[in-house]
DNA sequence: TTGTACGCGTTATCAT
DNA sequence: ATGATAACGCGTACAA
């Protein structure tokens, strides 16, 4: 490996020249500059990382916690973060699985974004106990090294029960999703105080927890019970996709006999025929304010809590009730 | 930050001994070892990483690099790569964009996979050159120090065609992923020669770049030109969805006057009414293979390039022509 | 422009 | 047999 050692003796000066004049550092004449920044081309230097960040105390990378890679739903939210921690001179990487977990506190990322419902909140309390960065994406937590990008997950859960009710739907189904999760904790309590101003309306909460599989469960049941059109919403959109499939394969229509609602607004939502109904937010958004905030933190200025708005998404999967 | 120095004041011996203790190393009393690591403990020590990684001229990190974030298709062939690696002891992290390409040379990772086609073969030699271990799965690259796991496309292009034929379909689209592409052009190799053994067939090309947009694009084009039944392959089945959903809105059935088949299986195709026919394999295959090469190269092992196979997914999207 | 201490963990060598 | 001293890896930045 060719070190500044090496471009130094090369070149012909110490290493500290050398280091000075790679840093563009004006201690150094132009002219030497450009003669050491030539040997260094010629001998394929690269800094090396691990050198540069023990001394510096910064490795000017951002770690990205995920609870697994599936992504369909992420990848807009990361592309997001790269782009503002790229104009910004820092990297991205993805990260998911406890193992990672220590990259942090081994000082090899400057700081973590968390959208990993498994990365437990006491671990990082912890962890910005000890002055680590950390910006949480699907949890509240409140710390001063901790700063939260949430959706708005209360009034999307709002709109949603309200457009079915408004369309005239008067017996609605919840699919939840997993306990654990802040999202669905959220969302359902939304529900609950919104189905609460609507007397007439009756709500039946059925257990999900976010994947396709749970979707088809809920489904089933629904199907088994049907007796007269109702309503149902999904509190995100894969199970939406689990519960579509099955009625569909009952025989039932969607947007007819069943009235179905989603949230997330993913891609696969625009495949579906009838369009799914659902809740959008912007994940670009989402991701570029997680970078901005998290960076914030590094330089020590003072952030608040951030919320992303979400908007309803009409969809021929809810017609007249 | 706590460092072996802390511990070792605290216990009232050397940083050495410290080291030797955490390491497991027998030259300290197995006493002093636990008394020391109790220490540690106390004090949440955390080896720095770049220290060590300095130290030891490996950080156990393997960098996975995508074209981007979008996923839905790569979140089974990381969740293989991680299985692996972790079990060996080693850490993945996934990056994209070209900032990230000097990780390798930086040492901050140990290896590379490649499966985005914007990171230059010539960028990727002269790595390889320079002794760095690259797997790669987007192309044919010869040099000892890189490995290819491929998928084996042309099967999978010639089943696909041979299945159109089969079922009595004469009349042929086949659209194409972008230029650059290796996955496109083996494949479109592969189409061609099936052909060439069918002169009853008429293939016509279409160019596409394996997004949903350019299925459409191309599926309005098949369809302004229909006088009969046609068959469609798309050499992905993004562009399959695209192609699927024009035809559906121009009001021709999928099946009966579309007859279409994609290439990747990818989770969407399932949900697709009628399901899409198309090629499949092992995408948690195609991970663990390819972590499994990365760590051999390192290992300094003889490898071989390794081959994925591909199988037929029928799916009522292809019916008798 | 250069010598050198420093950041932190590893390990060979020397001393007890 | 135990454990301490010191050199090393590499880049940075202060003092000279």
């Amino acid at each position: 490996m060719i070190s500044i050692k090496d471009i130094a003796k090369k070149a012909g000066v110490s290493i500290s020249t050398v280091s000075y004049a790679l840093n563009g550092n004006p201690k150094v004449t132009e002219e030497t500059r450009m003669r050491i920044l030539k040997i260094a081309q010629e001998l394929n230097y690269v800094p090396n990382a691990a050198a540069r960040t023990l001394k510096n105390r910064v490795s000017k990378i951002i770690g990205v916690y995920l609870n697994d890679f599936s992504g369909a739903f992420y990848g807009e939210v990361l592309q997001g973060m790269k782009e503002v921690l790229n104009k910004r001179g820092y990297d991205l990487i993805v990260c998911s699985g406890s193992y990672s977990h220590r990259w942090l506190p081994q000082r090899m990322i400057d700081g973590a974004i968390v959208l990993d419902h498994s990365f437990a909140s006491e671990e990082l309390l912890h962890l910005a106990g000890n002055g680590h960065k950390v910006v949480v994406l699907d949890r509240e937590l409140n710390h001063p090294n901790v700063n939260q990008v949430l959706l708005d997950n209360k009034a999307g859960a709002s709109l949603a029960v309200e457009f079915l009710i408004d369309k005239g739907h008067r017996k609605l189904y919840v699919v939840s999703g997993p306990k654990g999760s802040y999202d669905s904790r959220q969302r359902m309590q939304a529900v609950k105080q919104t189905v609460e101003r609507h007397p007439e309306v009756e709500c039946i909460e059925i257990e999900g927890n976010f994947d396709k599989e749970s979707g088809e469960e809920a489904a089933k049941r629904i199907v088994a019970e049907y007796k007269e059109p109702a309503a149902v919403f999904c509190l995100n959109d894969e199970m939406a996709i689990g519960v579509y499939n099955t009625v569909m394969k009952a025989n039932y229509r969607i947007g007819e006999h069943i009235h179905l609602i989603g949230f997330d607004n993913i891609e696969l939502t625009q495949y579906t025929q009838p369009r799914l109904a659902t809740i959008d937010y912007s994940k670009r958004k989402w991701g570029t304010l997680a970078s901005e905030q998290v960076l914030k933190l590094i330089a020590g200025e003072e952030v608040e809590h951030e919320r992303i708005y979400v908007t309803l998404v009409e969809g021929e999967s809810v017609g007249r009730g």
